[in-house]
DNA sequence: CGGCGGTCATTAGCACGCAAACGAATTCCT
DNA sequence: AGGAATTCGTTTGCGTGCTAATGACCGCCG
């Protein structure tokens, strides 16, 4: 039985779904603290600029930056100097989530490993490494 | 910053896109592959035995049984004992394909941890089941 | 300078998760 | 036996990802 797919499945759901109730407590769904991750570091970014840095497509960005402007955490504003380009600029509600969110971020790695020595937290990041060397034909880089 | 949820997700996707490009050449897929999994080994359930067996959610059995529905891949079949019971029955073109569909799992595991040593697999694990034991409640067992 | 190809964002449509609301059938409890 | 409560599946609507098709805009090239 393919043991390890399926243990990560579900590893992997009950991250997100905890991840997604930490992060909502503060008015941010778990796919939209990605972005705002990016742009607390670079604000005014582009959608085609966060697609690349998070490695998702352009129209995923596109759809969370609207659900994002509805829930007041950015404003769209075109390029003046270049008319196909749309950045995105965080509000103040988004800034004021910051540490917030990151703290939950924190949080929750340190319970989900909470029963983990530090050398197995090791051993894990290692092998997670290696096995999106394999699988993604190129850089893991940042 | 918070490194292992990163590297988590990242890992994931590309196992999740691996998998579904894998299984669709066999015309299932990846969420598809799951309910099949159960179904070659008992066939005939409920929704709702389905969703508990999985760790899904029954709305989610129901729509993606539909699809399954209308790919030819399982026929409904309300229970005569019991009007409120829906039970799922596999075709012969699911049937066929599990011993594809498994041979694609078993690979996708081989080759996204191929760089790992025996070890370094055992090590993962242990280290997954004790992630999802920290963050589920309870059972970790089938 | 005027069209043409390339580069953007957006829209549309799909898969797959969830929760909440609904409707049908059974079971339980007088 | 008959109404109330429970147990099912289904529908609906949302979030998050994808691909493919569309449309706006820039830059280049003749």
């Amino acid at each position: 039985m393919s043991e390890l797919l399926t243990l990560f499945t579900r590893a992997h759901k009950l991250l997100r779904a905890e991840a997604d109730e930490a992060m909502s407590r503060h008015g941010v769904r778990v796919g939209q603290n990605l972005v705002l991750a990016v742009l607390w570091e670079t604000d005014g970014l582009t959608p085609g600029e966060l697609a690349a840095r998070l490695r998702l497509t352009t129209p995923t960005i596109v759809n969370t930056a609207t659900r994002m402007e509805e829930a007041g955490l950015l404003t769209r504003m075109r390029d003046p100097a270049d008319g196909r380009l749309v950045r995105l600029y965080l509000t103040e509600r988004a800034r004021a989530a910051q540490h917030p969110v990151e703290e939950e971020r924190r949080r929750l790695e340190e319970r989900a490993t909470a029963t983990l020595t530090d050398e197995e937290r090791r051993h894990l990041r290692t092998a997670l490494v290696k096995i999106i060397e394999e699988l993604s034909p190129g850089q893991v880089a940042p």
